[in-house]
DNA sequence: CAACTTCTGTCGATTGACTAGCAAAAGTCG
DNA sequence: CGACTTTTGCTAGTCAATCGACAGAAGTTG
């Protein structure tokens, strides 16, 4: 009886978590931490006075964050007359992550350190359609494969982020009324892939971890970003306040049902008309490029045509811009972001679809919420989503509750 | 030589903060205490249980959280055949807060608990432009005052909340480039007013804390919640993820120039076009009714004659309902809020104008994100920016920090 | 090469948060 | 009214984190 009540503290303990120890022995090395994420180097006197705590508890902190590999020596700092001293930093390779984005008909696995640097990588023709148990296998049995290529354990990893082409309950992993996952529907995806690989699984929408990775790799210091993907659909990531946002129901950023003015009449496989997906999207172009008597069947030859310059592609990719630009207007006043980043297949199309966002952004605007804002293209581009699903799974495993865990011997 | 380098280290540690015991002799007090500040009394078993602490711990931090005065018995819980346990509670009038909004003509001032009971409030004709040091005199004498008049020291004053019409650095407390509050652009609010009363001063815009005091009024429990002010202007209030969204400016929310499809060519005080304010702020639609030969001046007017069931002003409203309901779906769509509340002086023309709102929003949103929407007039009402400032105070004063700091007995 | 400076690792001492146990208090139940 | 139950306040004790100091290591400077 003593033992049951004594499991069931231990369950509340960890909901709240006010006790001061975190994990035995760990003390407070996982705020430590915290400050060394970034990856520069610091010597332990700088910790010192940074933290305010004394350099002995540094030593003992440093020591153990470098007992579990988290933190690696990088040389000697510059003398200043006496005896230098050593410097530390995180190790990115201490431990490696899985980054996935699952898309309709493909699928990208990869192996990142803690930087987010690909150790390893593989693609693969997937159908999403043939539903969460096959396409997951898919990706442990690839896991599997893709940690013995570089020449790693299993226990090396640290966590998993996946990214889904549709709705998400991000706390608990379940995509929701997905409209392309048959199947999908409130699947436990990370309670499935933890029986095969036992660490954390976090799950978000595609588009919300490209706005991650393109965060990652382009913007590290951008606390308002807009990530807007133009492909067979389009949608977008917003990231505010330097979080995530994903709404009540998880749908946040979802603007390709949004009504834009040379829309109207124009149908919509969403059942509604005027959306701005039926109108800007790879395959509303090449629509409506067919109209007007060229050969184009898919947003990819749009592409194409767009790149030998093409006179009607480049206009119709620019008016796209100006449509989505159209929304992004409200967007910029809704959410002042710093940042909109454009990708997606079509972003491919170069200067003209930013072109047609910027000119109706910039116009419409209130010049204060333009000041300083940024219209781009995606630097990151078709390597987004993996890196973001990288960064979502490296947040959550440098996270303090992330290094305790890994401090903790029994997993 | 010593002393110096000890104070740096003092200022240091605040910023990071990792040592363990924050304020002498309080420890953890001030995370016990976050679970009490909903309110809802607790006996100090339920507390041992639910921090997974020991009995005797959680009496000595409650026994110093009562010493402080913010937590009170509140009689005895159920017996269960025993001596029945003593339950404790926030106890709201311990300390009191100032809840100010300044408005372009007038300026509202309460003390407040901190539960958000108004216990004293009072009402002034004041001109914002008359800049900044008139406006926050009259504003600390006005304190005063009304803190005599509740019989409440000085002491007792823990936080003050100030919502200004316009833009704000919520960070530093700054006006920036406030369109109308000439004088006021990067003024020091936060210091100017700490040098007369000696607490935390938090500022924000008015509609950013009319969004926090209706969530606090009506809507305790909504993480995703946006709040609509029309009046003279149009602006919102957006919460998402719980948390107020300033964007990189300070300015998101700020929907009042967007532009609307029916406002082709008319033309709006910001020097655009087209804009949503031009077409259904409170002078918007009395401009469109004397154009039809209806004597009104003003807003309120407008408001009276859809009291009265005059046909065209309700007409006219609903219209200006159906003109933001454009810019809320986008709004809907990017932000995917659970509660969209509208205020502001024309929300008291009733459900006119939300109905207008309503037919375009759930006509044109995809029905997963109208699905758990609510759009309903604001509750708080002309009460919203009080409470909300209220709340941007007392937010602050019992978050750990602030708590941490009360026990301090140097301030 | 000697004097000096600065960093590193270790160890004992301190501190204070947390716990457990007990007697008294304040109820309920028969 | 007495037996029983549960909470409360108190006290002494435990334990882990942190600190300060010291000796040794590893440089610089003249």
């Amino acid at each position: 009886m003593q033992y049951e009540s004594t499991k069931t503290l231990c369950f509340t303990m960890r909901m709240v978590d006010i006790s001061r120890g975190s994990a035995l022995g760990t003390s407070g090395a996982s705020e430590l931490f915290q400050l060394l994420r970034d990856g520069r180097p610091r010597t332990r006197a700088e910790l010192a006075t940074v933290t305010g705590l004394a350099r002995s508890t540094i030593a003992t902190r440093v020591d153990s964050l470098m007992a579990l590999g988290l933190v690696s020596p990088v040389g000697d700092a510059l003398s200043t007359g006496g005896r230098p001293p050593s410097r530390f930093a995180l190790n990115p390779s201490a431990r490696v992550v899985l980054a996935a984005d699952l898309g309709a008909s493909h699928a990208t696995l990869a192996v990142t350190d803690l930087s987010g640097t690909v150790l390893g990588e593989l693609r693969e023709a997937i159908d999403i359609a043939s539903g969460p148990e096959a396409v997951l296998s898919w990706m442990v049995e690839a896991a599997t494969t893709l940690l013995a290529r570089i020449d790693r354990d299993h226990d090396e990893l640290v966590a998993i982020g996946i990214g889904v082409p549709g709705p998400v309950e991000h706390s608990t992993g379940r995509p929701v009324n997905p409209p392309i996952m048959p199947g999908w529907d409130r699947f436990d995806v990370p309670g499935w892939v933890q029986q095969h690989l036992q660490v954390p699984v976090l799950v978000d929408n595609d588009v919300n971890i490209m706005a991650l990775g393109e965060r990652a790799f382009a913007w590290p210091n951008a606390e308002h970003l807009m990530f807007v993907k133009i492909a067979t659909g389009i949608g977008s990531g917003v990231i505010s306040s330097g979080r995530l946002q994903r709404g009540a129901q998880g749908i946040a950023g979802d603007i390709g049902h949004v009504q834009v003015a040379r829309g109207v009449g124009i149908p919509c496989h969403c059942g509604n008309r005027g959306c701005l997906e039926a109108l800007a999207s790879g395959p509303a172009i090449a629509r409506d490029l067919r109209k007007a008597g060229i050969d184009v069947a898919t947003g990819s030859d749009v592409v194409d045509l767009v790149k030998r310059g093409n006179i009607e592609a480049i206009q119709a990719v620019r008016q796209a811009g100006r449509d989505i630009g159209e929304v992004l207007t409200t967007a910029v006043s809704l959410i002042n972001p710093s940042v909109i980043a454009i990708g997606g297949s079509m972003a491919r199309a170069g200067e003209h679809l930013i072109a047609g966002v910027r000119e109706i952004v910039y116009t419409r605007s209130m010049p204060l919420a333009t000041e300083h804002l940024a219209i781009v293209q995606s630097s990151a581009a078709e390597n987004a989503a993996v890196l973001g699903a990288s960064m979502l799974a490296i947040h959550h495993a440098l996270s303090p509750e992330g290094i305790d865990a890994l401090a903790t011997p029994a997993r």
